[in-house]
DNA sequence: TCCCTGCGGGAAAGGGCTTTCTCTGCGGTA
DNA sequence: TACCGCAGAGAAAGCCCTTTCCCGCAGGGA
């Protein structure tokens, strides 16, 4: 790899010269020499090294990101508002995926931090795990100690700067829509149970069911991996346990996508038989048959704000932004089916529209 | 930040111990020695500069990627290939979206040769733009000339190691199956013209019709951006101009999901009234309704593959692997309905398994 | 004529780490 | 006893840049 040396040399010039020319720094150089610079440049197809300058510059510029997985529709939403807002101020994005695994995010918070990073980001739920929680917050804090910004999207734990979606009162939303729709035995496909994320939306449903004097007991309660795979398994297993389910939140949408599609294997007609509720919203939710009704969180704007109030001006106090969760009427969720419907499984596939009332 | 020689000050040992500590480096060193050091790191919270770090080695690890879009379906699949290999060999990967923006995938390649890392991966479709090609050559030739080794995915224009999926079979297994079953006005739902991968599917498109003496032309195609509002709107336009299709097919999942929304929005049953055919089989493809018939790329091994030649062996004749495309049956490609059918649009809406032969 | 100013350029000092080379002191052999 | 070899530690030379500091020179004012 050519040097900036070399550059120099071939241009009869000194690499201070070259490195400003280069750089477009703001002390002046005679045409001529910039000429025989940016010819050398050319000739020699020279880049700079990125690790030199960094280290050279004292100068922090990249922003590091956490999140559990960018393939993710949930995190990509998010990625994308963080993008912009870093693209518009010419910061570069590590973006890292954690894959749910406490111990990777630990890692890469030291990884991050190692490539000095002006600021850190992680997105997604935390964790139900003293130990894990800790082990994060002493990290953290010792990054901010040295300067660096850090703000969490969707997590209680860290003590900073904070986006946070209104998980509880979306779950809350989704129970009330169903009590309005008369549904009374309404089943839950869960997330892992370890995740703050899950027992937040968890507790916002269970808190409108009470309130409408109906109940979520555990065993109407399924934990699964958050992904399609996780909610077609677990409404499966629902479904077994409790045939007579009318309605079922899955608390995200790829879970309801699986949900949907254990459903369709059974026969089971959206929302005819089963209404289904889904939870983010996100952009293949309307493109589903039927278009799945769930609980839209401002993603893009999560990832926005996040990304705003790390590189803006800190704050004495930390700030927290709760962004409001809001429900999305499409066409998985129904009416509650008379109660003299067929068993599951060996009713004739009802059609759409054959109950709307 | 605390620095090697603030660890090695309070150990109160020189910063070549400490940096043989911290590495776990063959020189051996004592346990009271060790010791101290690590004591020291843990109280300092210490975590190397990886910009030094990288400068001091001449090693170079990291893998430089680039797609058009990690959070398109596509890319993220083969993104996990190439994850898949790259942890296993202790790699990290610096993913970079090019947005299909032939200059910031110009400038990418810059960056990422700044970064020093020690292969590069192009993946997505190339370009039909002679100066493009050319400087984006050139460039990787450069790189390559400097110990670099480079693959792509799916494009022609470079000369060094590629893996490419049968695009021109693809399309023609697309073309066939729809032949098979009886159509002959066939829209093409297509991404952006400039795409090599656009011209290749449809190359093979257009030979199966040809082959089956039909045609295809230029009026049944429409060109828009290669994603799910692209297709929608591509869909509307054929429809438009010609309302007596009976089967599309659109060169992507996500254009063919965009095409169902629009099929559906007109009230034209899939696949009774029109048959719908996707490429790619992006996970998504099963769990639309009705699930879609496409041509499947194995997206994952792709990446495999990609990232093995680059991390393996360097070979002195450029390795070009093919990999096959296959034809996934599902349920949105049927027999071409009766002639007499009614107008699309004002027709009732046709049952599933009502056509069914 | 002399001094000061300011401009264009180079020398050199880091920036934080790795690694080679060198040095010291010890045990063992002749 | 003298010498060799080696283990374990440190000194110092990079790695490739950026940037401060300094220097020489030309032009302008006194």
């Amino acid at each position: 790899m050519a040097t900036l040396s070399d550059v120099a040399r071939r241009a009869g010039v000194s690499p201070a010269t070259a490195s400003r020319v280069i750089n477009g720094s703001s002390k002046p150089v005679t045409d001529e020499l910039r000429e025989r610079v940016l010819a050398a440049v050319a000739e020699l197809q020279y880049v700079p090294n990125a690790h030199a300058q960094l280290l050279a510059r004292s100068h922090r510029s990249a922003v590091g990101v956490i999140v559990h997985d960018v393939s993710d529709p949930y995190f990509a939403e998010i990625t994308r508002g963080l993008q912009r807002v870093a693209t518009d101020q010419g910061r570069l994005l590590m973006i890292c995926n954690s894959y749910r695994d406490p111990d990777r995010e630990l890692e890469y918070v030291e990884l991050l931090r190692g490539h000095q990073v002006a600021a850190l980001i992680l997105a997604g739920s935390g964790y139900h795990d003293e130990a894990f929680t800790r082990q994060l917050n002493e990290k953290l804090t010792a990054y901010e100690a040295t300067g660096g910004r850090v703000a969490v999207i969707g997590r209680h734990e860290h003590s900073g700067d904070a986006v946070m979606p209104d998980n509880r009162t979306g779950g809350y939303l989704a129970g009330r829509e169903l009590c309005g729709l008369g549904h009374r035995a309404i089943g839950v496909v869960a997330g892992p149970r370890i995740l703050t994320t899950t027992t937040d939306r968890l507790a916002g449903l269970r808190q409108a069911l009470t309130e409408q004097g109906r109940e979520l007991p555990e065993r109407r309660i399924r934990y699964a991996e958050f992904d399609r795979d996780g909610g077609a398994e677990a409404t499966a297993r629902l479904l077994d346990a409790d045939p007579e389910l009318t309605a079922i939140v899955a608390l995200n949408d790829s879970m309801a996508i699986g949900a949907l599609a254990t459903l369709r294997a059974r026969g089971l007609a959206v929302p005819q038989q089963v209404s289904v509720l889904g939870f983010d919203d996100m952009p293949i939710a309307r493109d589903v048959t039927p278009a799945l009704t769930t609980v839209r969180l401002p993603l893009v704007d999560m990832g926005v704000r996040a990304m705003s109030l790390v590189l803006g001006v800190g704050a004495p106090t930390p700030r927290v932004e709760v962004l409001p969760a809001e429900l999305v009427r499409r066409d998985t969720a129904g009416p509650v089916p008379p109660p003299t419907r067929a068993t599951a499984g060996s009713a004739p596939r009802a059609r759409r529209g054959d109950t709307t009332s």
